[in-house]
DNA sequence: GCCCGACCGTTTACGGCGTAAACGATCACG
DNA sequence: CGTGATCGTTTACGCCGTAAACGGTCGGGC
């Protein structure tokens, strides 16, 4: 019954993500416990099983283990969210996938910015219920507003504008307004893709009842229900950040003709 | 020691916050429960005490009543949590605050739009701690995207943007851009907040030494440190805020011109 | 007056959770 | 052949959400 995607022309940071999908659920292999397996094991059973499904006793049966073996390489449970948030974001500095995504050789500020807007809506698609996690969890440095821990991250952002010619203040204030951009659309596309799966996992009763909840006081909704179910996440999110890029090259500009200038961008 | 926030200038959303809370714990009244007075306790209780904190068991003995007593008036944990999140939603339609926030009488679709943001806003800084759950529970109606759970308040935009000539696609595209924006920020300005009140909260163990993370190898990031921390919430999100809105009018003035035309936003 | 159901909070109980602590088993090295 | 380190298991505790049975306190019909 219908395919799951409605892809119309292709989203290429979901085919990116659909390629590399042979890792697997590992299962009950006996033995060789370490810190990185664990990891691996923990961000596969999030995506198969939601995050409220893990457990310390479920991710210690999925690789064959007690539970309480966990705990001679990962502190307790918080400890390995933080690990699978650092793990998942680091992803972003690996440069094997060999492809037009890695940040660190860019071809100018902009590029940069794309590159990892891109490589971050990745790391949302392929992992749509460990996302959540990342703007969730508690910064590494909770001074740094917002906090988006991975300072690894936040540094390669500052010094590449700050390279570009953007006074500290506005790399900062480029910085937030990047980040809350990005953040805010990521969350809403991997929420609203975990509610499809969701629905489509269990029809949970009479499909027809819950499908038009009653829209008659709703004229507006009902009128646009079509248009407002149609995924254009890509689309929308392209012409999102090639706005926010605008706005900063204005910033830019101005910048340069009045220099010495503070620059304040707020 | 130290006030909490060093508000330069003052942030009337949050100014408003601080005024009307004289609500408090209420703490082992008797009895007398119903559904709202559950509500109620909860959301204060989340407020206080986190989100984490919040068990059956612990909210029935604010009320002073045990657990059990909760599920005549509510069907389960999950259940209580969508409750709170409407609750808080629909506060967005209350007229009594009396300012200039309620959003039913606006002037102008920039006006409403602003209104609207601001009262999320407020909702936001009032509850920093429910707030996160606004965006992360699965939404009322699924098909919605993005969900954001309201129907109503849906119904109100869609509404008041396609009242004031914005075509069917460009009303669902504004909506889209302007709740990922509006999310974005306040989830990063609400985790931030609750990140400074936990630092305050325990100054767990030897202070200087997670004070200062060495920052050697990261020179951008020591080097906009105080820029990173100082608070501009406010005048960020207007900014941000201001320029989503010219960008909305481009929209409507480019689509004007071309009447008939699908208006393709995205 | 009395009984009886409805209402509503309590008690008890169960399985699962995170995790502290004690306990083997295995194995490299003196 | 110890013998200590390494690493997974067992046991146990307190807390969780919640199903089910229970009791107590009413207001209205006989």
């Amino acid at each position: 019954m219908a395919k799951t995607t409605s892809d119309d022309h292709r989203d290429p940071d979901l085919i990116a993500v659909q390629a590399g999908s042979a890792a697997a659920s590992e299962m009950t292999r006996p033995a060789g416990l370490d810190r990185d397996r664990i990891l691996t094991a923990a961000i596969a059973f999030i995506d198969e099983n939601g995050l409220s499904a893990l457990t310390m006793r479920r991710l210690g049966a999925t690789l064959g283990v007690e539970a309480m073996a966990l705990y001679r390489y990962v502190p307790g449970r918080e400890d390995l969210l933080d690990g699978v948030v650092d793990r998942v974001v680091e992803t972003l500095f690996d440069k094997d996938d060999g492809d037009d995504i890695y940040v660190e050789d860019h071809n100018g500020w902009q590029d940069y910015l794309m590159r990892l807007a891109h490589g971050v809506r990745r790391i949302a698609l392929a992992h749509p219920s460990v996302f959540p996690l990342v703007a969730s969890r508690p910064p590494a440095a909770p001074w740094v507003r917002p906090p988006l821990r991975s300072l690894r991250m936040v540094e390669s952002f500052l010094g590449t504008l700050t390279d570009a010619g953007f006074p500290d203040q506005a790399a900062v204030a480029a910085y937030r307004a990047y980040s809350s951009f990005l953040l805010g659309h990521l969350l809403l596309e991997v929420t609203q893709l975990g509610a499809q799966v969701s629905l489509l996992d269990q029809p949970e009763g009479d499909p027809e009842a819950q499908a038009n909840t009653d829209l008659t006081q709703f004229p507006a909704l009902l009128r646009t229900e079509k248009l407002l179910s149609r995924d254009k996440s890509a689309a929308e999110f392209e012409e999102a950040l090639e706005n926010l890029l605008d706005r900063l090259e204005r910033v830019l500009r101005e910048t340069r003709a009045s220099d010495g200038d503070a620059g304040d961008l707020a």
